[in-house]
DNA sequence: CGCTAGCTTGACCGGACTCAAGTGGTGTGG
DNA sequence: CCACACCACTTGAGTCCGGTCAAGCTAGCG
C-alpha cells in the first residue's frame, strides 16, 4: 500500500506518470515535474495491437511517442517487396525523428503494446527549451546507432548459426524484466520476423533454431518460449568475444 | 589574391578557419567567430596517410575531429579476424564520440586525408555552453544512422550484384567535388576494403565489377577510376526505387 | 471435425565462397 | 634497359551454405 500523498504546490509529477517514471531511465526523466506536467497535458496513452504500423514509411509523422510496453519493429522494404528489420527498440525507448517529418521506414508493433503519444509540436518546442532533453534524444540515437552497427556485423559476416544465436542473444538480454529474464522468454518476433531481422529465409531461421535445440544451447516450448542453459553457450555460438 | 585583411577587433574566424568554413556544412558552422577562436586555441591540423589508424576498437579516445580532405573507415572486428566496414565518412564529417571515451570500433583512413583535432574536453565543454553544437552533433548522428539502417538493408537483403551496384552509387553521390563528380571517380577503398564493406569476398567484388563493365554500365581504368553512364542504371542495378 | 496459420523438415539447386592460377602495373636492383 | 619480385586485382574450377520449392506437422478455432 502506497504511502499518503501529502499535497505540494509544485513539483509533484503528474499521476500516471508515477508508475511509469521508475522505467524511465528514459526520456521522461530528464523532465523536472512542472515540465512533466506541461507534456502531460497533451499526452495520451494508446494500446497498439500485434502487427499494427505505428509508423509508415514515407509517411509524415504528428506525434512522438514512448514506449510503455512491448517491441517495435523498424523495418525497411525493397520495391520487390524483400524486407530487413533495422532495429527493435523496447521499453523504455524513445519513438520517433526529431528535425525531420518524414519517416524513412515503417515502424511496426511486434508484440501488443502501449506507447505513451506526444504531439510533434510540443517535443520540438522543448527540444528547444531544456538541452538536457536533447541530451537524452542524441544519447539514444547514439545507442542506436552503436546497436545498428553491430548488427551490420552480424548481416554482413556471420553465418546463419551465428545470426540466429546473435538474436537469441539479443533478446535475452534486452527482455522487459517483467516478461522474462535471461534465462527463459518469450520471443517478441515469429519465424518470418527473424528471418527478416537476421536478412535470412524462415526456413533457415528453423532448420538452426532446431540445431541449437539439438545442441543443447536452447530449448524451445510452444516455438516461441525459449529456454538458455548457459548464456556464455550462447554468445559463443553467436561469435561474441567477451573481450570486447 | 585575397582582399586586405582589415582588423577588426571581434569577430572575426581565424585565419586556418576561413578557406575551410566554406566546407563546413559542418560543424564549425555551428560556432560564433569567437567561439571559433577559443576552440582554434586548441586545435590542430594533422596530415594522416592511407591505411593509419585513427581510432583503435577499444582504445581510449582524446581528441575530436573534423575531416577536412579523404575517406574514413569505420570498421568492426570478429575475433577470428572476419571484418566489417560498419560505416565511411567523409569531409566534413565530425569523426568521435561524444559521451564516451572508449571506442566500440577501429577508425582508420582509407585514404591519405586531412583532419583538423580538437581536445576533448574543449568540445564536451562546448557541448554543455552552446545548444546548438549539440544540435549539429545530434544531428550528424541521426544522419549517420539512417545511412547504417539503409546499408543494413543492402547487406541483409541485396544480392552480390545490386551490392556492389549500391557501394558504386554510393561513392558516386558522395564523393568529393574536388576529387571527381558523379560520372567519374576514383574510388578510395581497395577490393579487400570494399569486400568488408559488402559482406563478401574480393573475388566476388571483382566478378560482380567485371560484369556491371561488361553491361556497360560503368567503365573502369586502372582498377581504381570509374566512369558511369547514366547514374540511372546504376541505382537500378543497386535495387534502389527512386520512389523513396 | 476440418480449416488455417505458423512452423518444421526434406530434397534439390544455385549463388557466393574457397582455393588456385594468371595478369598487369610498379618499384628495385643489376 | 631489362629481370625480377611484389602487390592488387582478375579469372577459373569446384564446393558448400543457404535459398527454393514442396510436403508434413501442430495448435488454435470455427
Amino acid at each position: 500500500m502506497d504511502t499518503y500523498r501529502k499535497p505540494q504546490p509544485e513539483a509533484e509529477a503528474p499521476v500516471v506518470c508515477r508508475s511509469c517514471e521508475a522505467r524511465h531511465g528514459g526520456l521522461c526523466s530528464a523532465l523536472t515535474a512542472s515540465q512533466l506536467i506541461e507534456l502531460n497535458k497533451h499526452s495520451f496513452r494508446k494500446q497498439i495491437g500485434c502487427g499494427n504500423e505505428v509508423i509508415g514509411q514515407g509517411e509524415s509523422v504528428g506525434t512522438y511517442s514512448n514506449i510503455l510496453k512491448g517491441v517495435i519493429k523498424l523495418s525497411k522494404m525493397m520495391a520487390d517487396g524483400r524486407q530487413q528489420i533495422v532495429g527493435l527498440q523496447f521499453a523504455p525507448d524513445f519513438l520517433g525523428r526529431p528535425f525531420q517529418s518524414e519517416s524513412t521506414m515503417t515502424a511496426e508493433a511486434a508484440t501488443d503494446m502501449e506507447i505513451c503519444c506526444f504531439p510533434r509540436n510540443v517535443v520540438d518546442r522543448m527540444l528547444n527549451e531544456v538541452p538536457e532533453f536533447e541530451r537524452r534524444l542524441h544519447s539514444q540515437s547514439l545507442k542506436e546507432l552503436d546497436e545498428a552497427r553491430d548488427w551490420m556485423l552480424t548481416l554482413g559476416r556471420k553465418t546463419a548459426q551465428e545470426k540466429v544465436a546473435s538474436f537469441l542473444y539479443l533478446i535475452a538480454t534486452h527482455i522487459d524484466p517483467e516478461e522474462g529474464d535471461q534465462q527463459n522468454f518469450d520471443l517478441p518476433l515469429s519465424r518470418a520476423d527473424i528471418a527478416d531481422f537476421l536478412g535470412l529465409t524462415i526456413e533457415t531461421v528453423s532448420r538452426q533454431m532446431t540445431k541449437l535445440r539439438k545442441e543443447g544451447v536452447i530449448t524451445i516450448e510452444n516455438n516461441r518460449h525459449v529456454s538458455v542453459s548457459r548464456l556464455e553457450q550462447l554468445r559463443q555460438a553467436a561469435g561474441i568475444d567477451s573481450d570486447w
